[in-house]
DNA sequence: GTCTATAGCTAGATAGAC
DNA sequence: GTCTATCTAGCTATAGAC
């Protein structure tokens, strides 16, 4: 993460909880410079304009995003050693828990300018849709590879299946955070989820 | 539907397509008018203020919603003569088919405004999640009582995921369309996803 | 880097003539 | 029901003093 000066980083916060409670053109500069703390004049030595804060957001999701990507070594172990729903439990679960504040704002700020804004259209099919499900894909060819589950389906349907699930249960996490409750439900929801489809991919008998 | 007046119906017109493309904030009341034709001070002669034109779309959506309820007893004749997963097949495209662009564009601004708008994030609630899952849960439990599928399964959460992969196909398809896309692709993606469900809910064999 | 001051524009909404 | 005119408030952004 590039290093930030107090006053950027303090920007950035209060800019991020703002548009994520009401939107990017629900908020004024002004309204996140007094947020800050400061005078609406200085936000500018801190960003070009109100547009870059959004960019900055982007970037720092995407970072986020490629962050808390899973260790490869340590999933080829699990596939070796677990049940196949076990390490989809664990991967979604893992998301749950390691989940800040921070990114669950930027998330929503992209969900909701997903419609209006390009760049964050793309974020929501590349960093949403299409790299989960091709994970979860290689992730259950392997499986299927080592005849942990059935070899008679799609792999890429059932990959977006989860991803499918996941997705709802996950916006349904982000409302609730938003109005004050907590991931409790929602691990055990995820938990039926990845028994669902299992039922359906894990070999009969 | 109540009777609107040509310019009303217009403006309306003129204001879904708008927020739908660029959000409820992002568009003024002036730049409405202008796209009606008219000026931005006889707006008020039709909606008390632009707060009223989003309420009039929620108040429009749900009439939709209402009105494209599948027929009750159309329903019971299907699962007695339709396997399973045809009858959600045929529910699912149904809808595909019989959406109209305003149908479209409303849900695009309700989706958008659900983490601003409590109005707007209670309808996402109630006719996209809740709603949905309960009627597809009422058609799961009759096709179990008629032993047309397995009875060994939490038919709540069998509902849920066909919802999961119905909204996630939908979502796709309203920013496909948006792009100037069609909807051929969804329809297939649509039957994948009834496929997937139902071989693990029909019976084995 | 912070501030004051201000430019220049756009917003939502109203008054009142026709 | 439409218009012109106008109000007030808010907006993004810049200039320049400290």
């Amino acid at each position: 993460m590039k290093r930030l000066s107090g006053t950027r980083e303090k920007i950035f916060d209060v800019a991020i909880d703002m548009f994520s409670r009401h939107g990017y053109n629900g908020v004024s500069v002004r309204k996140i410079a007094y947020g800050a703390g400061i005078k609406e004049s200085s936000i500018y030595n801190h960003f070009r304009n109100k547009e870059d804060i959004l960019n900055h957001i982007f970037d720092c999701f995407q970072e986020g995003m490629q962050a808390q990507k899973p260790d490869q070594k340590e999933l080829e172990y699990e596939i070796e050693f677990m049940a196949p729903r076990e390490i989809f439990r664990l991967l979604f679960i893992k998301y749950v828990k390691n989940r800040t504040s921070r990114i669950d704002k930027m998330a929503l700020i992209i969900l909701m300018e997903q419609y209006i804004n390009q760049k964050a259209r793309n974020f929501v099919k590349e960093f949403m849709l299409k790299e989960p499900a091709d994970y979860y894909e290689a992730i259950l060819r392997t499986m299927a590879a080592k005849g942990k589950i059935r070899d008679d389906t799609d792999l890429r349907i059932a990959a977006e299946e989860l991803n499918y699930g996941f997705m709802g249960i996950i916006l349904d996490l982000l409302v609730a955070v938003q109005e004050g409750g907590d991931h409790t439900v929602v691990i055990q929801k995820l938990s039926d989820h990845v028994d669902f489809v299992f039922e359906r991919l894990e070999k009969q008998g």
